[in-house]
This record gives structure tokens, sequence and C-alpha cells, in this order.
DNA sequence: AGCACGCCGACT
DNA sequence: GTCGGCGTGCTC
């Protein structure tokens, strides 16, 4: 029998290909996947990259593909070559790129292994054809019954049938086209924004730099439309899930009507594998029209994209942190290089990378810079806590404005970025604080209404209950230092007595669903006040909503790297932008001991442009990124020492083997991470710059090379990000 | 990353 | 004797 091979990525964290013997009968092309056999023990999927008619591998080694699945179209070029560019980007194997964006039963040999061996993409087909059935059964019956009512109405009826899934009868002879763009008419600016977004014919990158209320979404929408009615399809980007089911239902009152329910996909990690799978088929298959979703949406696989949208383009949840460590913006702008189509990034704070790539004129800037919503924007207010006496965390003027809305009826929102109930529990006899037995950091203190207090480590999930007394000198005196926001909901309904006080923090939304739930809530009106960290920060609505108190921005002020005063400035902006997005008179109060700092006086002008050219000076002078490029090494051990050597003998062969390409590049000495320790692993970085990012590809593709054949090391566990957001 | 293989100590 | 601890090496 004769044969030839192909090359297949498998999700193994190895720097190999693996090449795999088929007889001449059986027909696989690149981007199929396989079933293949894997060590000993394993069978294994993978996706075929290609198609070879010789191997190097020595033929003892080789073994046989075990079968082809055939139940979706083979991935298109394009897409491989997306998959391609990444794993070269970020410097990891194929196989740890293509096979982990794939839904779990595309990629589990184990869906294909049932009583019945069939693949789960057929049963899914199955399930839906008897769900139709079973609803035009439904459908019919009801129709004997309600004819004469669906002449009344005349047209479109929605109607929701028992299955659980909503049909709606679309009526192709009107104008609903025209019905769907006309419900909300744009101002000037945003409508010659539209125009220069939906004229664009190739290539264009697009910063859509607009305030809050400023109307990105409206932007975003009548593009969209546009784009559909060219017979295009769009990818929606969002940061994250919360933000998923208000779009969603924007895109389904637009777009359903005109292109059917198929049309809108949702992705994001909160989906179950079977609705993933069920978007992906519908993907893969072209039925689908636009994708929204989070980071993982833009490795869809659709083949006539017309129109890419990364909405809070800044957010730092489009960079992935663990795996491939992608970001899902950056990739936009690629893929959209590569179909040579516009892509939009929204945001009412770029990013500085983004940023600097308008001043050079790689990118298109589009402002708006007028609220789509005849208000103002909210005064913001820096009180100045230094030397004020608070009343448990909070100042008099914030107190007597919550108090101020209370009277007319209006809705405050306390952000503080600090969950739990206060972030350390003290001894006041002894220098004891509570710290997590596993984590280098401090315990948090929890205590909701009506629940045991309890100490929680943020960062392994280590719960423990309250020392009766310190652990250390017996003192009973402990006392819980400083305030989170279980604290300030307590305090504020002790201030407070007869309100409705709303927490909205990772506690309080935990279970599946629940943060739908209390948005709702808030949403209703019945809130008086809401408490709660960055979760309220981002894209909400709330329509009366008219003062925002931000009690601690001071901590990240000075904490953390090079890049927290560009996250602070956005958190607070687009805090800030919460307030007076339907009232007037609205205002932030933020509690500071820094109110002459730059970054505090830029946001009480609203000034963006002055705090980014501000900050991209300090980057300039100091050499970092937009104008530098960062890679950074990760290393984790037991043991601290151990990772630190590991990260100092690879910079040694570096130095030492390498000297030809080091030149341009700047290595930094090993350090240990600022929280060394999570749950029993300790951690060291390593910092790798330079000036040019192809130069430091070069480099960095060679070096992890010697480091996997060279320095593998199982007490070490080492990763590497390429354009790292947090150094 | 898994998984097997292999070489040492503790236990029925 | 054998169960199982995890160091070492391999996966087409």
């Amino acid at each position: 029998m004769s044969y030839y091979w192909v090359r297949v990525a498998l999700d193994v964290p190895l720097e190999a290909v693996f090449d795999y013997r088929v007889p001449i009968s059986v027909q696989v092309v690149r981007g199929q996947r396989v079933i293949v056999p894997f060590g000993t023990q394993k069978q294994i999927i993978g996706v075929v990259t290609a198609v070879l008619t010789e191997t190097d591998i020595p033929p003892e080694k080789q073994k046989d593909i075990i079968q082809v699945l055939d139940d979706l179209p083979p991935f298109s070029e394009r897409w491989l070559a997306l998959c391609e560019f990444a794993a070269k980007y970020y410097l990891r194997p194929i196989g740890e790129v293509i096979l982990p964006v794939l839904p779990p039963p595309l990629r589990k040999v184990a869906s294909y292994m049932g009583k019945t061996a069939t693949s789960p993409v057929e049963r899914l087909d199955k399930k839906a054809y008897n769900k139709q059935q079973k609803l035009e059964k439904a459908l019919k019956r009801q129709a004997k019954h309600t004819k004469s009512i669906e002449q009344v109405s005349g047209q479109a009826v929605e109607s929701v049938a028992e299955a659980g899934i909503r049909i709606v009868n679309v009526d192709k002879s009107g104008d609903s086209a025209v019905l769907a763009n006309s419900t909300i008419t744009l101002n000037e600016e945003q409508q010659s924004a539209l125009d220069s977004i939906v004229n664009t014919r190739e290539y264009k990158t697009i910063l859509l730099h607009g305030i809050t209320g400023s109307g990105k979404t409206e932007v975003y929408l009548h593009a969209i439309a546009q784009k559909l009615a060219e017979g295009k399809q769009v990818i929606f980007l969002v940061p994250e899930i919360n933000l998923t089911p208000q779009f969603a239902r924007l895109l389904e009152q637009r777009f359903v009507p005109l292109y059917g329910e198929k049309a809108i996909a949702i992705m994001h990690s909160g989906l179950s594998d079977g609705e993933r799978l069920q978007a992906w088929i519908y993907m893969q298959r072209q039925e689908t029209k636009i994708i929204l979703g989070t980071r993982m949406s833009i490795f869809a696989p659709l083949e006539n994209l017309g129109l890419i949208v990364v909405d809070e383009e800044h957010d730092a949840s489009y960079k992935q942190q663990d795996g491939l460590r992608y970001s899902a913006r950056d990739l936009a702008v690629w893929r959209a290089h590569q179909l040579q189509i516009p892509v939009v990034l929204g945001s009412a704070t770029p990013s500085l990378e983004t940023w600097q790539q308008t001043v050079n004129q790689r990118y298109t800037k589009l402002s708006l810079t007028q609220r789509a919503k005849a208000t103002t924007l909210p005064n913001i207010r820096l009180i100045n806590i230094k030397k004020m006496r608070l009343n448990q965390g909070l100042s008099p003027d914030l107190i007597s404005a919550i108090d101020e809305r209370l009277q007319r009826g209006e809705q405050s929102m306390i952000y503080l970025n600090r969950r739990g109930f206060a972030p350390v529990l003290r001894c006041s006899a002894c220098s004891w604080t509570s710290t997590c037995v596993r984590c280098s950091v401090h315990t948090v203190m929890h205590q909701s209404s009506g629940q045991a207090p309890t100490l929680q480590c943020h960062h392994c999930g280590y719960t423990s209950r309250i020392p009766l007394k310190c652990p250390d000198c017996g003192n009973q005196d402990l006392s819980a230092l400083g305030y989170g926001t279980q604290r300030i909901e307590e305090v504020l309904g002790n201030l407070f007595p007869q309100t409705s006080i709303q927490r909205v923090d990772a506690d309080s939304t935990r279970l599946k669903g629940s943060a739908e739930k209390l948005f709702e809530h808030v949403h209703s009106g019945d809130v008086d006040i809401i408490v709660g960290t960055q979760m309220l920060a981002k894209g909400h609505d709330f329509k009366r909503l008219s003062l925002v108190g931000v009690l601690n921005a001071d901590m990240m002020l000075f904490s953390g790297d090079f890049r927290a005063p560009e996250r602070l400035f956005a958190q607070l902006m687009q805090v800030a932008g919460r307030a007076g997005r339907h009232l007037p008179d609205s205002e932030v109060l933020l509690q500071t001991e820094f109110p002459e700092h730059h970054l505090y006086q830029s946001l009480v002008h609203h000034d963006y442009e002055q705090f980014v050219a501000n900050a991209l000076e300090e980057r300039q002078i100091a050499g970092l990124p937009p104008f530098a490029y960062h890679v950074l090494i990760s290393a984790q051990a037991k043991e601290l020492r151990d990772a630190l050597d590991f990260l100092k003998t690879i910079v040694a062969d570096a130095r030492q083997a390498l000297a030809a390409y080091i030149e341009d590049i700047r290595i930094y000495d090993p350090i240990p991470l600022k929280i060394v320790r999570v749950a029993n692993i300790e951690r060291a970085q390593l910092l790798i710059e330079a000036d040019s990012r192809p130069v430091l590809h070069r480099f960095m593709s060679v070096w992890l090379q010697r480091v996997y054949h060279h320095f593998r090391n199982h007490k070490v566990k080492y990763f590497v990000e390429v354009d790292p957001l947090e150094i």
C-alpha cells in the first residue's frame, strides 16, 4: 500500500510538529480535523496544517491517522493564516492556538466515541431538526386557533414556541430595512464618523474617540446595518461577558427582523459546550451575520467579513492572561488588514498604543465630542481628604450630596475598587495582621448581612473563620482596617436607614446569571444607592443616576506598574461617565489626598487629550511602550530561588550564545513578583525590551528555541508573554 | 502537559 | 514480596 503524510497541529506544549501517515486511498486536506494516536495511550484531535509527499520522521516512529473528521467544512486558508500569525507573534506552537479556540466538542475525542459514534455536529443538527418539527406542528395547531387574531394584528408576530425557541415571522416584503435604522437619527459628528466607516473599502483602522454618552454605539449599529445590507458579516467585540446581554438585545431588535434568528451569534466563556458548538456551527456554515462576544470571538471562522468593531478598545480584558496570551484588539487590526476591511476601535479613553498610532497617522482618528442626548458632562469635584475628618470613610461633602439625591429621588453610586468588608484584620496590641497561609498577601475580611464573618484570600480563594484572639499575642481586640464594598454598604445603611442599597461586586454576582438580574434590579429604579467595584464602571446606562462618589482612587495612583495611571484615568473617566447621562446637574465627587495631581486635574476638565499628551511624553522619555516593545518571561517554582536561578541561567545563555542578536535588546535583571507567592508557588519575572519589534521577535524566537531544548527543568515552569500589560 | 518507565522506601 | 513515591524522558 502506498502512503502520503500530513502535518498535524496538536494541543500539546511542545515545540515540534507531528507528521502522520495516510493511506493514499484516504483524502485529507489542509484545515481538516483528524483523530490521531499520540504516545502509547492517547487519541487526540488535531488540525492538518500541511499535506506532505515526504517526511523526515524515521519509519518506525510513524503512525497512521485514525479518522478524518468531515462534519464541518475544512478551515479556510485565511482563518489558518490568522492562527499561524497569532502563533508566530505570541511565540507559541500552532496547535496551542488552533485547538483551544474551537468549542470543546470539536476538539475532544470523547465526543466522537460515544455509543453511536456519531459527531457532535450531527447530534446537534438532529436535535435542531426535531425541535423544528415539533415547533412547526405546534405552530400549525396554534394557527388553527388563532387565525382570526393574526388577521387583526396584520403582520409580523412574535411567538414563543413550546421548545423555547423564539420564532420571528420575517416580513420580507416590507421596508423593514429602513425601519431598523430610522429609530434614532445621528447628529452631525456621528453621521460623518459613520460615513467615514462605511465608505471605507479597504483596510483602515479607525479610532472612534467619543466621550461617554456621545453615541458610539449608535454609530456602530448604523455601520453594522450598512455592512449587513451589503451582504457582509461583522465581528463585534465587547470587553466582558456582562456587556453582551445589552448589546445582544440591541442587535436582536434591529437585525433579527431582517436576517432571522441565526444571523446573530453570541460567543463568550460563559456559554455551555453545546451553546458554543451551536454558535460555531452557524458561523462555520456562514449562516451567522454578526458575531457578538468577548475576545475569543476574534477567531470566528467567518469568510465574508466587512467590518470589525472593538468597543472599549483600551480595556485590559482583550488580553488573554493564560494559555495563548493574545490581544484580541491587536488581532482584530491584523485581521482587518488581512481582509482589507475597516476595523473600528471605540473608546472614550483610548490606550496609549492606539493613540500613538493616530499621532503617527497609521490609524485614523474620528472624534465624537458632544453628548448625543442633550445633557452636559457631570461636574467632577475633588474632595481633599488630607486634613478632613471622615465619617467611616466618607467625607461630609459626599454624605450630604447623597442626601440631596435621596431628597430628589435620584440615584447615587459609590465606587470603590475593593471587595469584601475590610482589606485586613489587625491586632491592636502587637503587629499581627491577617495573612494567607499559601500566598504572600493579606487576607480580606468578609462580612455581608446575616453571614458569619470570614477571612478570605483574594488570590487563592482560601477562606477561614475570624480568629477570636490574636494568634501571636492572644489579645482579643482585633480590628478591621480600611473599607471594602461590604463595609461601605453597611455604613450607608446606618447613615440612611430608610433607603434601598444595592451592592454590585464579584461576591454579590457570584451565581451564574445573577449579575444580569442584579443590574435589572438597579435599572428598575428601586435602588437609591449603588455600591460597587469596577463591574459598575463598564457600559451600563443608569437612567436616574446623578451622583458618583469615588473612594479609594489614590490607591491606584502610585501602585503597580507604569500603566497604572493610564488604567486609573480610564477607569475614572468611565465611572464618571455613568453620571448624568439623562439628568442635568450631575456630579462626581472624588475623595483624594492629592487633588493637585495632574491626572486628577485632567480628569476634572474631562481632558483626555491633556492626560494622554502628558503620559506619552513621560513614556517617550522613559523609553517605554508605545515607544518600545516588551516581552515578559515569568517563572514559577516551589522556591523563589529556583525561579530566579532559571531566569538568570537563560539570560547568561543569551548573553553568551546570542551576542550577535542581543545588541539592540535590553534584558533587565530577573526580579521576584510583587506578590511573590500565590497558592504556595513562588514567582519571578524577566523583562526584555527593544525599540524594534522585528528585532525583538527575531531574538526571542531563537532564544526560546534554545531555552526549550537546553534548559528544561521540571522544577520550574515558565510563560512567555508578548506585549504584556502588567509588568 | 500527560504518561510510562524505573528505581527506592514502607507496609501486609 | 508489592504498592506507590516522583525523577527522567518521550510523544510523529
